[in-house]
Parts: structure tokens; sequence; C-alpha cells
DNA sequence: CCGGAGTATACTGTATACAGAATACAGTTC
DNA sequence: GAACTGTATTCTGTATACAGTATACTCCGG
């Protein structure tokens, strides 16, 4: 079966790739008729992808003044940190117990992780990989792509945190404690630590953008 | 201050009044031509409209096919409300103690629910104007914004059941119960309460759909 | 040398046009 | 009479065209 995608659906990763890798940076405008021309397609799929991007708040949308990447702001990276934590919370309430094999998959991803040094792309999509990982057992396929959708933010301001930084532990160390919790089932031990480890990023972050 | 709206908004805005009122009922394909004629206005603004309604889950878009409204399933309902049950308790804690005038406004809105009698669009606009009240005092924006965006599934198969089983009967009593709480500023009492209200509604709402 | 008005340019928002795919229908064959 | 195939029509997805508005630049006055 071969899989035909609309040219808005590959727009749209094409322009999240471009702001993820540093291109497009905060506070550039993103014109569709230059983005057009870029890509080599018309305006009308580049602004369908860029109107989902907004709505999604990776990109900002001015009437009248088109698109731009927004400015990072701590209190956005609060907000949606605190929903992506409860949410995540959630969908592990809700998952069957955690197998072996995804335990030892998350093990080998946090290795992975701990081993590289200086990727700032890899390591953000390595994060990303351990929390879908840990959470692809959650049977609420909603919440999990709702999940994945608004990672986009957190990605965006890790990404530009550990670029400008030059730090890239992201914390191997947490992932491995919830891990310990989780190996003994105890969801409710690991659940708050899931808390810590994202009210510390955030709080990371938000020192980090205040500068 | 005169606000000037893109048509895509409106559209927005007409096009789901439209399922809410049962005009495009469950199942009906919804296509962008016919739409922008009925509305006088040109596809794009129809389609921007239609993508987004999509992505939100209110309606259906099928590669090549178009759009059209999707049919209710217990399981979308399931999945929808467990996580604004999460949101919704989340948007709570985040909020400060709930003012005493806001209290009053709720019990307001309650009797007024309880009132009514027959009136499906009124009641299920006035429950969700009960939840926004309620979560108005919440700091987080974002949570905010996403909470109404969520409703509108709930808000789908709430009207389609009253419409359908003729019951009017919105569960103030359990509103009266969580408000008591709060009036005691006990949060954590009237969390547990409105998960199980979320519970029971979704329940009720699986049941009838499962027919 | 600085500030403001006016014009020119560029870009957004919306409308229309075109091409390819999906569906429905009819004609033909078994 | 039923099933399949070819064709016509409709509709989606994408491209292009147009109009109104925001921005930038220049020219003039202070």
């Amino acid at each position: 079966m071969i899989s035909r995608q609309p040219l808005r659906d590959q727009i749209y990763q094409e322009v999240l790739a471009l702001i993820y890798r540093g291109e497009l940076p905060p506070g550039s405008r993103v014109r569709d008729t230059t983005m057009a021309a870029q890509l080599g397609v018309s305006r009308t799929p580049v602004r369908e992808a860029l109107l989902r991007l907004a709505r999604e708040g990776t990109l900002e949308a001015d009437m009248g003044r088109g698109f731009s990447v927004p400015v990072l702001r701590p209190e956005e990276m609060r907000e949606i940190g605190q929903i992506l934590a409860a949410l995540e919370c959630l969908a592990l309430e809700l998952s069957a117990e955690i197998p072996a094999d995804r335990l030892l998959r998350l093990r080998e991803i946090d290795r992975e992780l701990a081993a590289l040094r200086g990727d700032v792309d890899r390591s953000v999509e390595l994060d990303e990989e351990w929390h879908r990982t840990l959470l692809s057992g959650c049977p609420n396929t909603r919440l999990r792509a709702m999940i994945t959708n608004l990672w986009q933010v957190p990605s965006r301001y890790m990404r530009a945190y550990l670029r400008d930084a030059g730090r890239v532990t992201l914390s191997t160390q947490h992932h491995a404690s919830i891990l310990e919790a989780l190996r003994r089932n105890d969801r409710v031990t690991a659940g708050e630590r899931f808390q810590h480890h994202w009210h510390r990023g955030i709080e990371e972050l938000g020192a980090w953008i205040a500068r």
C-alpha cells in the first residue's frame, strides 16, 4: 500500500524542521510566498500548513501581518509544561503495566542519550522518543496524539536552550529514577517523579530564558 | 475598536453551529464548494475552517474524499472525557480560591439550567458556561483555551444525546456537590467529585450510543 | 539634521481556475 | 438477470490571480 500524503502535511513537517534546526529563529517572519517559492509549491498548501502550526503554538499569526516565529517566553513554557506533565501522568495511569522489553528499550535510549555529546537535535529527538516509548502502551489514542503535538513547544525551547547553553546533559538521571519506580510497578511514585522531572525542566528553561 | 476577524474564523463558528444544531448530522459529508456557495464566500477560507475543525475532531478528513461529520463512537467520548477530566482538574488546582461572587454566579447558572425544559442547545451552552466560569480564574491561558477547544466534542455528543433521548436533566446535582466542596475550599474533594462527574457523564453517553 | 506626509512596494487574505482522482451510471458481455 | 468495464460527472487538492492593507522609503518642511 503506497501512501499519498497531502502537500500540506509534508510542508508542515518541513517548516517544523526548519524552525527546529534554528533556521527561522524566534522573532523572524515566515512569508508564505517566500516559503512556497523555496519549496517549489504554491501558497495554498503552505498557508494550510502555517495555519496549523499557528494553532499549535509553533507560529504566531497576526491578522493582516502574516506569520512569525514567536519569541521564547518563560510563561509559555510554564503553561505548556504544566499541561504536558498532567497529560503524560494521565497517559501513564491509563497504561497497563509497562512490559519488560519496553523498560529495556527505555534504558537503551537513555544510554544512547548519555553517550551523545553536542548533537542538540538528536538529543531532543531521543528525549521525545523516550517519552513516546514510555507512553506507547496508553490505549487512549487521542491523548497520545495530543501529547505528541504539544511536545513541539518544549522541543523548540529545549533545542534553543541546548544550542545556546552548550549544555547537552538532558536529565537522564530523572529518567532512570522514573524507570526504577516503574520496574516495581509503583505507579504513584513514578507519577510523582514524572511531575518533578517536568517541574525541574520548566524551571531550568525559565531561568535560562530570563537570562 | 472595531475587530476585523478573518473569514475563516467566522466560517469556523458558522459550521460549528450547523453541526451543533443537528443540521449536518453525523455521517453526512461536508463539501467545501457547497458550503462556500451557501455562505457566499470562496472555497479558500471555507477549507481553512474545515481543516481546523478536522484537526479538532469535529470533522473527519479522508485524503481525496473531503470532509464529513464523524459518527458518534463511545470510544471517542471516553477518550476525550478522560483528557478533559484531567485538564479541568488541573485548571482547578492551578486556580486561586474561587471568590464568593463566582460561586454565586455558578449557583445562578445551575438554577437557570434546572429551570430549562427541552431547550437542548441552551442546556449545553449553560453547562459549558458553568465549566468556563468555574475555571475562569485559572492563570494558565493556554490550558483554558485548550479546554474550551476540547469541549466541542462532548458538546456534540451531549446535544445529540439530549435531542434523541429527550432527557434534558443535565446533572446539576453533581455541580451542586462540587460547589459545596469549593465553598469549604476543599480542593481535593472538589477534584474527586469533578472526576466522578465526568466519569458518570461518559458512562451515560456511552450506554446511549451503544443503544 | 530630524520629523512627518505621501507614495511606492510588498505581502496578506480571498477569489477563481485548473488538473487529477473518486464515484456513479450506463452499456456490454456472460 | 447479474457482473464487470468504460465513461462521464463531480469534487478535492493545488495553482494562480486579484484586491486591499501594512510597511518602507523618499521627499519636503522645519
